[in-house]
DNA sequence: GCGCTTAGTTGAACGTGTTCAAATTCAGCT
DNA sequence: AGCTGAATTTGAACACGTTCAACTAAGCGC
């Protein structure tokens, strides 16, 4: 054990480095070895702790995962705010943030699976809609309101209010593809992912023709239908 | 134990039937407690077999609910063939098999986690898009070949020719919506399914707008980059 | 009937995620 | 320094999915 800092060092509370060795030291092992075949004493053993403990700051295996989440969106989150800055129309600005997101993932591909097993499971931490997500996600969501809002582009409002989480369910369809697959350098995500951000912005545009206007409504109603359908349990009365 | 027929009536190899035991009693037990909740032992206690027994017939417990997905789908389609006979527009037809769809479902609404659980996992034999899910798959988009064929509306060939494939999709997200959706009766699903229906219809009905056929075009390339890029894993020469 | 091969079946054992009561360390207080 | 309650840490124990070497039963050629 290195550095043994007496006085008042101790502000921060002794368990958050401890947390966060655990953490890094199972982001290592996962990224080595892969999600499934990463034992918990594994972790806690290179850690250099009990196996207890790393459930004393996890409650569980998959809020590991739950934390890198919290890590990918930070990476994410930096390399994307300087690359915005001299880009102002909205293709050019969504394709860098899209392709920015790959690059983070990379090193994480062959145990990226998990990302999304579990993910769709209503009680999983993963669940990208459930309460424990919440932070995450409406940070990316935010992310997708930056590319939104620093763009030329006419877009109505009600679309516009709409589009970042649009383009954050978007973002989790390129991320799904690009987990199965397992193409050389991910060429092919890549290559969707450029597909699609064209078709995108032909489609906005499209969409903000006034002449689509009574269609585009009833679409965005039916978004907001969804988004507020899906986060809060409101009957979850448990029919047991 | 009834029926003990001897003879050479043993021409469905002993093995058909224990099978069969072991899904029933599963599904039984999944049905009423969940399918974490259920243990393999369980099964095997209840099917009368033994623990081991029970993993010669299937090859771990997830593939419990491959053979549970083949079964959902002959049901939703023993429904909805008659159902569909005396309907001849899209939008009738397309609504029709989206409801039976739920109703079908509902018994397995608390259990159904599962289902997407791990079925983004690339190596899981839920994963819709794996080899393994093959044979369903194939049967449930050949269903929504049906539903378009069947149907009098003028709809260009090259639309005509993805459409079952891109409806099966919409399927998944609304099974998706439909596991996180707690509301009684899952009303809130059947409602998304007529809005959903309602703007599919006219959705198809403006792609097939001769003035659309560049977009049209752009975006079925686009689906069949998706198609062919999922299934096949050609490149899969393991990054080890 | 007899040996042989295949199909079917068993249960003990293993590895892993998770739990928990107990032990230890820490921080603030007197 | 000594005390106290909270935070942290421990490791044994448990339950479950899965594996596997061994056993039994069934079919088949002779």
């Amino acid at each position: 054990m290195a550095g043994m800092r007496k006085k008042k060092a101790v502000k921060t509370h002794k368990g958050d480095q401890t947390k966060a060795l655990i953490l890094e030291t199972a982001l290592d092992i996962f990224r080595e070895r892969g999600y499934e075949e990463t034992t918990m004493r594994a972790i806690a053993e290179k850690a250099g702790v009990s196996l207890g403990n790393a459930y004393y700051y996890f409650r569980s295996k998959e809020y590991l995962i739950q934390a890198f989440y919290q890590r990918l969106h930070d990476e994410h989150l930096a390399a994307s705010l300087p690359a915005l800055e001299n880009k102002d129309n909205l293709k050019a600005r969504l394709l860098t943030v899209m392709r920015l997101r790959i690059d983070i993932m990379k090193p994480y591909h062959h145990f990226a699976g998990v990302l999304f097993k579990t993910a769709a499971h209503p009680e999983s931490p993963l669940n990208p809609f459930s309460d424990e997500s919440d932070p995450v996600r409406e940070a990316s969501i935010q992310l997708f309101a930056r590319v939104v809002e620093g763009t030329t582009a006419r877009i109505p409002k009600d679309l516009k209010g709409e589009l970042p989480y649009l383009l954050w369910v978007y973002q989790m369809g390129i991320v799904l593809f690009w987990i199965h697959d397992p193409s050389r350098g991910h060429r092919r995500t890549y290559r969707l992912v450029d597909h699609t951000v064209d078709l995108l912005d032909k489609l906005i545009h499209l969409a903000s023709n006034p002449f689509m206007r009574p269609l585009r409504k009833q679409a965005l109603r039916l978004v907001e239908e969804i988004r507020e359908a899906l986060p809060d349990d409101d009957d979850e009365k448990e029919e047991r």
